[in-house]
DNA sequence: ATAATGTGTAACTACGTTAGTTACACTAGC
DNA sequence: GCTAGTGTAACTAACGTAGTTACACATTAT
């Protein structure tokens, strides 16, 4: 299980981003809008920098802006800016060397996990920022789909 | 990424059972194999048996068995049993349902999550408790490869 | 019967990670 | 220069995990 909520607030900000297309929207304007809070999405903005994913204008009437088309920003692209260790995790202190299972256990594992974090990963790939931009804004708007 | 490693160790003290094939095996013993606390075996042991993967003789002689064949135990049975949480969380405190944005955004991201974990559940089951025990093994014999 | 061995479970502790919060130096526009 | 913002660091609170201990209970062996 995953104990972080970064990279579903962080698909919001960039959700955000483009739904304000092309102004820059301040952290206090995303936190009201995330309910959480300025620092919080500050700090998951400045990951997403790192990443290549936003900019900021500084200054006064300043924001943070999309670095990129939507529809160029997998989401793969934001989980690893925003979840940078591995779906698994080994044992917290190494197996005892010394027992034939303990011994290879590590090495037997890694590549059925390996496999599921691929799949994973893949499949996060297939979907962009943009699509999941127009499905909020499809839901926003429910008679278009009847009319 | 996961905070815990208890998948890990489950599939070590499955592996362990499969190489003790039918003799009951303490939790003292697989411990020193995982390098950890017999409580700690106990504790993953309770969980596995919840979900009919292991049985456990009790008494003076006793210890861990498997309840099923490892060819019948797939990866991703082992894995419901001790990661009960989804790879995804959502955002801690719901969002601004008066924000556009806020008020769809998690049902937008459902989708892409479901089939992102989907395709991990999948590629979990492919492998079976039975193929990493004979990788173990094989590991543990280097030069039966070579001759 | 009784002692010895081992399970099952609960309680508590130590530790790490996350999000919330505050503060402050710095930047850009008015 | 004043105002509105960012970027970053520090601290706190809450939570989950693993380590640890303890103890009631079950089974086997003597």
């Amino acid at each position: 299980m995953t104990t972080s909520s970064r990279f579903a607030v962080s698909l919001h900000i960039l959700t955000l981003l483009v739904s304000q297309d092309g102004q820059p929207v301040t952290s206090e304007f995303i936190a009201a809008s995330a309910n959480t809070n300025p620092g919080v999405v500050r700090r998951l903005l400045s990951m997403l920098h790192r990443s290549g994913l936003v900019m900021s204008q500084l200054g006064a009437g300043g924001g943070a802006l999309l670095a990129k088309p939507a529809a160029q920003i997998r989401l793969i692209d934001v989980y690893r800016a925003v979840e940078p260790g591995c779906l698994f995790a080994m044992h917290r202190s190494p197996p005892n060397p010394n027992c034939p299972v303990g011994a290879h256990i590590q090495a037997a594992l890694k590549p059925a996990m390996g496999r599921a974090e691929a799949a994973f990963e893949a499949k996060l790939a297939e979907t962009r920022l943009s699509e999941i931009a127009r499905s909020v804004a499809a839901r926003g708007r429910p008679r278009a789909r009847a009319g």
